[in-house]
DNA sequence: CATAATATACTCATAATGAGTATATTAACG
DNA sequence: CGTTAATATACTCATTATGAGTATATTATG
């Protein structure tokens, strides 16, 4: 195991030190097409074709949810992690990415199951791209999904989404009124009212990854189910309590939270849209999202779609005009009915003046 | 190389795919003491210490830099990256980390020098923690240094700081001004007037890395002339230029610019300092660094110290009272001088009221 | 009792924000 | 042609947040 050390052949590091783990990069590429945000998912089989170090695994079955874009880190090809990961998403997909930004890095224990039977720890430093609307290419079967069908509670366009308070509250508040601890039972039902804005509390936009966390924990999400139960054979008993645990009504109930993702995947997705709307606030990145000019409404649209909530139109304009991110073109727009809008364009210059340019969010409710 | 594969025998993982890469993390562990921002820095020769798989490196000279306290992560034995930080500083330290917070994930090639000379990636997962005041104990020979010795020109607490038009701007400037290219000459003299708050520009507290960056970039700084001349050795080539790296004029110079550290870990610290201050907008992390009483001034000192900059007394205290961040103990402090001023708490109920709670710091100049 | 040093209370102007009302411009349709 | 629907654009108004300042209070020290 150990290489002889002498000063002139001195091996410092051992090839995984204090155990195993491997270094992921995930892709989490977004695009908003049809005022709809959309973020590229691949299924588990192209997810295996990505990654050739994982071929081994069983092929992906019909219904296998869907995985994020995922590739292995090749410290020997590539220069940064960013590169890395813009060298295989342009071979999958085709995409040239844009505007890249590090989400998170995940570290969990199972956050990949093949732990548990002896793999290594799988670590993934996570990216968010910004793309404008693009066709795909490239080897792997990716797909456009909309970032709402996996988290559904996220978008109070068209008002407060009825599924919290006809599912979420009902079952997070029945979860918190079961523990045995009063403290703790008292401090859940607290965080559960501040997390969702129930009562008093207000919605706060960018609280994603606190409400997915928290669903996940009262075991209301599907993953929770399946982590649960492989958490269980794994500890090798086969109780009465794994079956219910995969019962009907549970799944049932789980599946209107969302569709479910592979290994951690939905819980990057979350980490990700409180990251995109809280930097919409301070930072023109909207932009990386549209063609060189569009309607002021387009724009609206796209931070609309977002943000998951609808603005004042007047005021946007204000913020927007007034504001000195966007000028007009003097071009309009030919709409199929309406006054046509005149076409904008991102005023550049106002990095240099202003110190936060972005494009705030209110809070709902 | 490849193993058999067989549908028992599934090994999908190799040790390190794509070559070789090692995970590890660093902890940025905050401090503000007699209004002064500290963080734990370790010797070269501690650094070792705290990493049995470097053992191997040729121990510390006496004017090596310090270091980052930085430890491996293992998968074996840490659930999450999180409490891997969490157990090996309180080995070394004897600190309990309470808020503690993913800061940024750096892989880049040659961030750590002996992967030229045929060492692995090191990737490190950086972590953000607010400490109270507390002595040192535990293994490594760890000490405070306050944080503006490594990055002096963040401090405009005692105004502009000098350092800035007497050594930064002719050194930014006369670099730019050297550039061959007219376009790239003149975007980077935007650059500049942009990052410092030369001209009409205004000086973004948060901008800390891009700072630091366009600094080393220009080779202002000790570590960039380090990083060259070690890139010229490998290159083989001792040509004439490579001496020039290391003349007197242009490591005085360098010294200037604060106190160098070890591989790229005061990259590290201003990408930690722009977290910081950002975050002391929305979320109220001071009160971390704080007893569980304190009056405003020590409150606002505090604020002052992380921000860098000098806040206005009156409007301060109109922020934290009437906003509700704090409230009175009814006691009262025992100054040496002065009347005495009466101790606040912080409000625990701020975070179930206001979506963003937190202290903003105003764009200076 | 004056002075230094600090704490606390108000005032005032300006900017930013949220929520409207009013009006303009286009295509479609009877 | 005139009305309607649909959209764009321009203003208004109240409220709140922010930056900068003046005024006053309370303590210890000499």
């Amino acid at each position: 195991m150990a290489a002889p050390r002498t000063a002139s052949n001195v091996t410092p590091f051992p090839a995984t030190p204090g155990g195993e783990a491997v270094i992921g990069l995930n892709a989490i590429i977004v695009a908003v097409t049809d005022e709809v945000p959309r973020i590229l998912t691949v299924s588990r089989a192209s997810h295996a074709l990505a990654t050739p170090a994982q071929m081994g695994e069983p092929a992906a079955d019909a219904d296998s949810p869907v995985a994020l874009p995922f590739g292995p880190f090749e410290p020997r090809h590539h220069r940064t992690l960013e590169l890395g990961l813009h060298d295989w998403v342009a071979e999958q997909t085709g995409l040239d990415l844009g505007y890249v930004e590090q989400l998170y890095t995940f570290g969990d224990r199972f956050r990949d199951p093949r732990e548990q039977s002896g793999g290594p720890r799988l670590v993934s430093v996570g990216y968010i791209a910004l793309v404008r609307q693009a066709p795909l290419s490239g080897a792997g079967a990716a797909e456009w999904r909309n970032w709402y069908d996996f988290l559904p509670w996220e978008d109070w366009r068209g008002g407060r989404p009825a599924l919290i308070d006809a599912v979420i509250r009902p079952r997070l508040e029945s979860w918190a009124a079961g523990m045995a601890d009063g403290a703790e039972r008292s401090a859940t039902a607290d965080r559960i009212a501040l997390t969702f804005g129930l009562d008093k509390a207000a919605w706060d936009f960018e609280r994603t990854l606190e409400r997915y966390e928290l669903l996940y924990e009262a075991g209301l999400i599907v993953e929770a189910l399946r982590d649960r139960h492989a958490a269980a054979q794994l500890a090798g008993r086969n109780a009465p309590a794994d079956a219910a645990m995969f019962d009907e009504a549970a799944l049932a109930a789980a599946a209107q939270l969302g569709a479910p993702m592979a290994l951690d995947n939905r819980r990057i997705l979350a980490t990700a849209l409180g990251r995109v709307r809280g930097k919409l606030k301070y930072r023109p990145v909207v932009f990386e999202l549209l063609p060189a000019s569009f309607t002021l409404l387009r724009l609206q649209r796209t931070v609309e779609a977002l943000g998951g909530v609808r603005l004042h139109k007047q005021n946007f304009r204000r913020l927007v005009v007034s504001g000195g991110l966007v000028e007009a073109t003097g071009r309009q727009s030919t709409p199929a009915r309406g006054r046509p809008a005149e076409l904008f364009r991102f005023r550049r210059e106002v990095l240099r003046e202003r110190t936060a340019a972005g494009i705030g969010l209110p809070a709902a409710r």
